[in-house]
DNA sequence: TCGTCAGGTTAACGATCGCTAACCTCCGCG
DNA sequence: CGCGGAGGTTAGCGATCGTTAACCTGACGA
């Protein structure tokens, strides 16, 4: 059953995203679905490829919706940025495990899937940062890539906003901050 | 020597900041300072201990002269938000390594030194949220201290910056940014 | 001069880790 | 009916971890 794959990712990750991958053990993660350690290798090849698998398909998605919001812009670059903090909010708040982890433990990440994410985030990154160079021109290339970041990290700031704000009002925080910051309206 | 625990302590920082606090051996601490594993606990009770010192007193200097920036603008906000941006930055540009163990890694600290510098922590974000809510009277509590972690977030991916810009340039990138992003000006 | 102590060394212990082996059970299907 | 494979189990392996123990050395103050 493939449900269970995916059961166990989603609770991985919340265990790695809470005490890091080399903090959790696999027999904690088999507890945490109701099975065993040694039972998760009938379903995943090592606990690095769990890692690897939950990382891989969040860097292809960020990616792939990233493009596509960027094309209905249809070059304008102030409408493909809001239309990249719109879905980057939107992922953020939708999969706080995984951006925690994504940054924190991409390193612990075999050598093959670690090339492969890390190609993934930068063609991300080159994804904002050709929407801000067009937008400003003044900015060289290295500081509109850092800019990218920059905005990345506020975003992602979502995971350790406090329980006593609703993700809509997070959201309509967030959004028009990562603007003004980009320098967008 | 005291100078050799400092060294033990910015060495270890590096180590953290690039594998996790789970992902280093206090044998490879030893190895880079030049010193074999259990050398170390000539001058550490224990690996923990070495994290919670270096976490404890950053926490600490980031609060002490956060609140002397506050005090210096003597009741204006935008102007003691201008100070506090430019205190954090020029601290996670001089200590990319501890900016990143300290929200990576503050799990792995003690329970008496994790009370500790969560407590810190907070006092710190109430600090800017204080000035985030006299500048906007229109946030309420949580949004404002929704808006400082942003913040962090935005200044604190100094340590993703490329190495293809300066450290004084990603300083007057990131200051407006954060400046715009809190509404100052 | 000599004892002390700070700051090293290597050896080794117990715990824990990821992972494999061997086995069991039960469901779907020819 | 029978049987094969999916998805569990427990036992246990080899490696590695943090930490302690026992010992050594060299500088320095009485």
């Amino acid at each position: 059953m493939a449900a269970r794959r995916q059961q166990i990712l989603a609770t991985a990750a919340d265990l790695f995203a809470a005490r890091g991958f080399h903090g959790v053990s696999v027999a904690e993660i088999g507890a945490a679905v109701g099975i065993s350690g040694p039972a998760l290798y009938k379903h995943f090849d090592s606990k690095p490829a769990m890692l690897a698998e939950m990382l891989v398909s969040i860097s292809e998605e960020l990616l792939n919706v990233g493009r596509a919001r960027v094309a209905a812009a249809s070059g304008d670059p102030a409408a493909a940025l809001r239309g990249l903090v719109d879905w980057h909010v939107e992922f953020a708040l939708e999969n706080r495990a995984l951006i925690v982890v994504q940054d924190r433990d991409w390193e612990s990440l075999p050598a093959a899937a670690r090339d492969r994410v890390r190609d993934l985030q930068r063609e991300y990154v080159d994804l904002w940062a050709a929407q801000v160079l067009s937008l400003r021109p003044t900015l060289d290339a290295p500081a509109a890539h850092a800019a990218a970041q920059a905005v990345f990290g506020l975003l992602n700031s979502t995971p350790r906003a406090g329980g006593s704000i609703s993700d809509a009002e997070l959201r309509e925080l967030l959004v028009p901050m990562a603007l003004a910051a980009l320098g967008v309206d």
